[in-house]
RNA sequence: GCUUCCGUAGCGCAGUGGUAGCGCAACUGAUUCGUAAUCAGUAGGUCAUGGGUUCAAGUCCCAUCGGGAGCUCCA
């Protein structure tokens, strides 16, 4: 058995014995579903007729240390269909599963002891002496849905971080604890980078600080796209609710819209309002009477004037195309566009910049003909990994295909997902990158590039989407080489995704530890007395002369603090100037990560040896003359 | 939206029913200093908000708001 066989076996025969362990504490009430292994360890889902916190772990823990000294053999059955939905007639779960089953499984089941038994493929230990070494340990309860659906039974689940030994077990919460130092949330608020008001939620307010970095963000992103030929817009951020009944937004996306509704008119006179739901999915007898006073202003959002905020930046890039007539000349046409966008999230949906209602897109959509696809999601690609690559970001692409309810021309969207495969296979070499069949959206097929976070999570940056669909609704044409009018097909696409998310994912990956040509603040200057002042200001504006961002401490603080302020701030270069670098006109630089500095550096290599980081948005700080 | 945890000074935290505290930061003064914490002093709070229990609530209960982890969602 390799070793992550027996991971495999071994996490999941702890499932077994974890559900074991609450049954014995819970009693036969407990209704268990389904319990499998993850990269960490395990967890099992339960109906458990109690609710059980975080105080109950040690108990549940216990218990499972309590089986295992029982050294139970563990015996694997073969059973009929008829014999196993009697065995499992009161667990509902397990019912439903082996009635999924297909006719010709053999269904098999686990004993664990006399009194355990549980309906699984296997394989598992064949004694719980052999889990003796265990290292195991509750890591968090929370609440899931039977089979992911959240119309269906609500579960509890039970997270279990499993480890062949101790050591390892040990190793891995000590990574965790490691990845929470890195959480953008933590060093946003060390660097002053942005911050959050509960009047605004998921909506970042960005500080002097984390404005220059997002700033600079913008301008990479603008040097990159305009050597791709991308041309800039910028459009409005309400619009008409005619515009969403076109695009379809009003249709699929109404509820996740900020809306500034229609005024209809005004209650004349106090009134109940009968028959009023809180949310169109309740029932009918939810429905309760509301108390309207005189005067109080009726808003309606189906009304002709109501206005919504943009989700995306689509239908307002279909009009800007649309104000004109098109030759097949000027194809490919690339509108970029970073306006402000928000998306009404569910609550408990947010998660620091990682999810917001509020954020900017590295925005683009790209008018081609039908045939220019294949060459153009190939520059894309490119362009994605170019900018990757500036910020040593890895990713995963992932292809989705057409849905089921797909809408457009089927040979249409054939062509176009072969086009994407052939380019796809190309760059990463066919199993390169993941195949999600059927997982496209209505529109068109799209690729998605994932980045990691601290703790490991995937979020989706990059994306490029083929859409079919809005310029047939917004009616957009171009004139082809034969005269006759066609329909260009439309790619969105996003490389850092949004700024916000982007710049969250690079927080934690760089630990606050940004590339020189990204911090904040390049260069602290650190005078060492006020007399050096004068000095100082010299070589500030020397550097800012030179694109430079430069902030110095002319207070009468003593050097250390100043020193220790920048430091804080994790500017890559702090330079301390007195009497020797004012006299040779040089400059002392202590650089960042570590105690070495460079002495008696000429500020004018100083000025080229940052300008040449900003120049080549270089990864690492230059530590050499 | 669901399960669970959390919310005390700008930040990090202590305070488990009996006078709201500590460290850092801030401010004032002294120190004028050669590479990450000089010394002394001052100020800063409706303990997220609203109800409730109690002689007494930061602490217990309920609701709301905000946040974390996970689930679901992200055409």
């Amino acid at each position: 058995m390799n070793k992550e066989e027996y991971l495999e076996v071994y996490r999941h025969s702890l499932a077994h014995v974890l559900a074991k362990a609450v049954i014995e504490i819970y009693g036969k009430d407990v209704q268990y579903a389904i319990g499998p292994q993850i990269d960490d360890g395990c967890y099992y889902d339960f109906i458990i007729p109690a609710s059980v916190t975080e105080s109950d772990f040690p108990a549940i823990e216990d218990k499972m240390r309590e089986i295992l000294k029982r050294r139970e053999n563990w015996v694997r059955k073969e059973i009929s269909r008829s014999e196993a939905l009697e065995l499992f007639k009161d667990q509902k779960f397990k019912t439903e599963l082996i009635n999924d089953l297909p006719e010709d499984e053999i269904i098999t089941i686990y004993y664990t002891g006399d009194d355990y038994v549980d309906l699984c493929r296997g394989p598992h230990v064949e004694n719980s002496q052999e889990l003796f070494n265990a290292a195991f340990k509750i890591k968090s309860i929370s609440g899931a849905y039977w089979r992911g659906d959240e119309k269906r039974d609500q579960l509890s689940r039970i997270y279990l971080y499993a480890f062949p030994s101790k050591d390892e077990l040990k190793a891995h919460i000590k990574m965790i604890e490691e990845a929470l130092e890195r959480d953008h949330k933590k060093i946003g608020n060390e660097l002053d980078l942005f911050m959050f008001d509960p009047t605004a939620p998921g909506m970042p307010y960005w500080l002097p600080r984390g404005w220059k970095m997002y700033q600079e963000l913008l301008k990479f992103s603008r040097l990159i796209q305009s050597k791709h030929g991308y041309t800039e817009i910028s459009a409005p951020l309400i619009n008409n609710k005619k515009l969403w009944l076109i695009s379809g937004h009003w249709a699929h996306y109404v509820n996740n819209m900020f809306m500034v509704p229609g005024l209809a008119g005004y209650m004349s006179a106090d009134a109940e309002v009968p028959g009023v739901l809180e949310s169109m999915d309740d029932a009918p007898d939810e429905a309760k009477a509301v108390k309207m006073l005189a005067k109080a202003p009726l808003y309606n959002r189906e009304n002709d004037d109501t206005m919504a905020a943009k989700p995306m930046n689509c239908p307002n890039a279909m009009l800007t195309y649309k104000r004109t007539v098109h030759s097949y000349k000027e194809l490919p046409i690339k509108y970029s566009e970073y306006d402000v966008l928000h998306r009404k999230e569910k609550s408990g949906q947010m998660n620091g910049l990682f999810r917001v209602q509020e954020f900017r897109q590295d925005d683009d959509h790209t008018f081609v003909a039908e045939s220019q696809i294949e060459d153009e999601i190939a520059d894309i690609i490119a362009t994605a990994d170019e900018i990757y690559s500036t910020f040593g970001l890895t990713y995963r692409a992932e292809f989705s295909t057409r849905p089921d309810d797909f809408m457009g021309d089927i040979e249409v969207w054939n062509r176009a997902e072969a086009a994407l495969k052939r380019i796809l296979d190309k760059k990463y070499g066919e199993g390169g990158y993941e195949i999600n069949e059927g997982d496209g959206a209505f529109y068109g097929p799209k690729i998605d590039l994932q980045i990691k976070d601290a703790l490991g999570r995937e979020w989706q940056c990059g994306t490029i989407q083929l859409d079919f669909q809005l310029p047939h609704n917004f009616g957009l044409t171009y004139q082809d080489a034969d005269g006759t009018l066609k329909m260009p097909v439309v790619i969105h696409r996003a490389i850092y995704g949004s700024f916000e998310r982007f710049i969250g994912i690079i927080t934690e990956n760089f630990k606050g530890v940004f590339p020189f040509w990204l911090n904040p603040y390049q260069v602290g200057i650190v005078p060492i007395r006020q007399e050096h002042n004068e000095y100082a200001a010299k070589v500030e504006q020397a550097l800012t002369a030179a694109g430079v961002r430069v902030e110095t401490d002319y207070s009468d603080n003593n050097m250390k603090e100043k020193i220790k302020k920048f430091k804080n701030y994790k500017d890559p270069y702090i330079l301390v100037l007195g009497d020797r670098e004012a006299a040779e006109e040089t400059v002392s630089i202590n650089l960042r990560g570590s105690n070495k500095q460079l002495q008696n550096v000429p500020l004018s290599k100083l000025v080229e040896m940052c300008k040449k980081m900003n120049d080549e948005h270089t990864l690492e700080l230059i530590d050499s003359i």
